[in-house]
DNA sequence: AAAATAAACTGATCCGGCGCAACTATTTTT
DNA sequence: AAAAATAGTTGCGCCGGATCAGTTTATTTT
């Protein structure tokens, strides 16, 4: 399990990151039913599995790929967190009101998505409990999650923002100091509240005082110490 | 169930409010192990329940008052919701990594808190899947509403955001268009991610527009619809 | 009731960061 | 390969809001 809060500040990180399989907890006709009432969809880079507003007749499972969750509204846009593979996603739905879709959902990278009926996965959490149980494990793993980057986004100035995804982007996606970006700048910037200009200006400064290596989308955390004292401080 | 993101735009909404009793859906004999490891705590108008960081030992049952539910680090503060009575709060450290408290929660008006052992909490999530489904259920309308200001406190500037506050406070909380307010401006800053001073000045911008009413703490809503669009635009 | 403390308010100043416009580089389309 | 569209970059001006420094008004304390 990874540590969300550490005793030295909020952290801000906005990846879904799960080991454990919800779906070792089902069982066998469990799984039969899960089986029987889910497709695996594969998507292209840039595609939108889904839409806020509309209903939610699934939840999604990210088998592979990267994903953003995000919000949008007239020229707003705010990510609300990256998934990689083996996330559930649209939990939010489950029970929301209205029955309607939170947040939209959009892919970076191609991925394979398998979409489960959500009536049948309503169906599981209400006759498993140890089901049910790991996923309010999850649920509160994200929620957690969310606070930490809504501190970071409402407390933090911008060098302290772009230092916390910096961070988050090496350590929990691509688990390397050194990573090729799918993410545009205009995408950094609804990850952290800023605007795109200011992406720009904030890495070449980063860049310039040698927090980071950056060719185009080729981006290489050389002083982590001092981007995780940028990061708390900021 | 309340609504809580509708067509037109996203809410910012802060308080929780649960109508349904999990209590009820309980076993006869689970109620008993319920009250047997619970005790119910009075705490006096700005007593602090619980502090982020602590281990978490029990899950906080609100049977009445009103509570902030916040994040603190140095000086800067967020309020990540209120609540009143009815509410189930600390379910968010069931399964944190660590088990630690993932914020803080103060007292605004004199309240009762029933204090439930964690592992007892636990146990019955694992072993009643219509009380865990329950939960899952007021896990997702928190995380929804945690959404809905997230995107009013990173998109939004001061008139909206004063102008969502000020509505949640009336339809959420005291159910009025005039009420009497037990926060502070400075708590009204914390919520709102402004300063005590921007709040002042913009409540009176309000009040000179006509509107809101606002004589020291008694505050009237005047002009609901405008008060919609300007919460809608920005 | 006086003193002390905290909360509410006001005005002046300053700057972080946004938005615009223009330009370049890269990718996609035809 | 040329054209079009998208993404990245730079400079500049401006303004939303924070910060600071103070005054006034409440609320506690003694």
């Amino acid at each position: 399990m990874i540590q969300l809060n550490d005793a030295k500040g909020i952290s801000h990180c906005t990846v879904f990151d799960s080991e454990t399989s919800w779906y070792d907890l089902l069982t066998d006709d469990e799984k039969i039913v899960i089986n029987e009432n889910s497709v695996s969809i594969t998507f292209k880079k840039g595609e939108t599995v889904c839409k806020r507003g509309a209903f939610a007749s699934h939840i999604y499972f990210l088998e592979d790929g990267l994903v953003k969750v995000y919000l949008e509204e007239k020229n707003k846009n705010l990510i609300l967190m990256l998934a990689i593979k083996n996330n559930l996603l649209g939990m939010a739905a489950i029970f929301d009101g209205n029955n309607k879709l939170p947040y939209s959902i959009t892919t970076y990278t191609d991925s394979i998505v398998r979409m489960i009926d959500i009536n049948i996965f309503r169906q599981l959490l209400k006759q498993n409990s140890a089901f049910s149980y790991h996923v309010i494990n999850l649920l509160n793993e994200k929620t957690a999650q969310i606070y930490g980057r809504f501190f970071s986004l409402t407390q933090k100035q911008l060098h302290g923002r772009l230092a916390d995804i910096l961070l988050c982007l090496s350590n929990r996606i691509f688990k390397s100091t050194s990573f090729e970006l799918p993410l545009s700048r205009a995408d950094l910037g609804d990850l952290t509240g800023m605007s795109t200009e200011s992406i720009i200006r904030m890495m070449k400064e980063f860049k310039d005082d040698g927090l980071i290596g950056m060719h185009c989308k080729n981006i290489e955390l050389l002083d982590i110490a001092r981007l995780e004292r940028i990061s708390e401080f900021g």
